[in-house]
DNA sequence: TAGAACATGTAACGGGTTACATGATTTG
DNA sequence: CAAATCATGTAACCCGTTACATGTTCTA
């Protein structure tokens, strides 16, 4: 029992782990490459990731630069890393978790005043709008000046479905609703 | 300060009082109900949904009825629990949350074992299908022996939309990982 | 020179998941 | 009479969010 950390890996930190493939890297930087790369279907914030970044260097899946400027700290796979992600990846990953407030009011489109319902709608979608511009936006600018790697191609490909298909349910639903 | 709960109310609290609107209830028939209705993108577990009525009970939003055969106790909706599930309805909702692990997996493509993926990929296509299924068989059902609600209209209609969505997102992952 | 962006973290809380524990009733 | 389903709950843990706290460096 030398290991005092009880929790296991988890597919938060095993996603850093993922991203320190690309090169040593800061938590700054890990956070703003992970919200550009899995922000959309996986969402995770500073604390989370300064966290885990401590308890991978606990347990020597990541090795600690030393500070540099403004506190600065390069965190730096290490081979023990290398494989952990190797296993957590190796295994069946678990279903989607969904939890879209937005979609829980319309389901209850019954008890809700109906232009309350169409007014949360239209909000939403103008953020889903500009989500589905800065994607195609983000893929136009990357395939034109690198070679864009297989796993951001297939996750560019879903986000862009996903905000044409939340778009088009939308529009639908405004329409059901003016009635 | 006669209220000793500290949190108020939830989301997923929020919906069982919107359940509760179309009858007493236990939590049993809570979690099959909300399941059925919203599990699709707002997943809950039986360990919430009786927490979650014992502080909607201790705060008089909902009223418990008498215990019957097995146990069993009837939650009924209060004035207080209506008007309480009018105003958390009210409020602009939230944006979604989606954490899809196998979307990770395939965000990391490039460092994990092709074969291993489309793997993966097949397994999930057959979840997706089978939900899909379900999904349209429901409708189908439920359109036939009643007017279908405002909600459950607009809910059938993105799990399909959605189920529909994944299933072309798979099947193009799955020819770009031939190659 | 002010404000944006960089950079690192801690503390507390809320809430979702998992495992555990128990028992009654219906149905094949 | 065994298995599935109905029915209720507790305890512990993990982990995600929010708020707090501090300071530096670049850039307009």
């Amino acid at each position: 029992m030398t290991n005092k950390n009880p929790h296991k890996l988890n597919a938060t930190a095993a996603s850093l782990l993922g991203f320190l493939h690309e090169g040593s890297m800061t938590g700054w930087d890990l956070v703003a490459l992970a919200d550009n790369r899995i922000g959309n279907f996986w969402n995770l914030t500073k604390s989370q990731v300064y966290r885990e970044l401590q308890w991978l260097a606990e347990n020597g899946l990541v090795e600690t630069g030393p500070r540099g400027p403004r506190e600065k700290r390069v965190f730096k796979l290490t081979p023990d890393g290398k494989s952990a992600f190797s296993d957590w990846f190796s295994k069946e990953p678990a279903e989607e978790i969904i939890r879209y407030p937005l979609l829980l009011s319309a389901s209850f489109a019954d008890y809700i005043a109906p232009a309350a319902l169409r007014d949360f709608i239209k909000t939403h979608r103008c953020t889903h709008t500009a989500r589905l511009e800065k994607y195609k936006k983000d893929l136009l600018v990357q395939t034109r000046h690198s070679n864009i790697s297989t796993g951001q191609a297939l996750t560019f490909s879903f986000g862009i479905r996903y905000e044409e298909m939340v778009l088009q349910w939308m529009d639908e639903a405004l329409e059901h609703l003016e009635k």
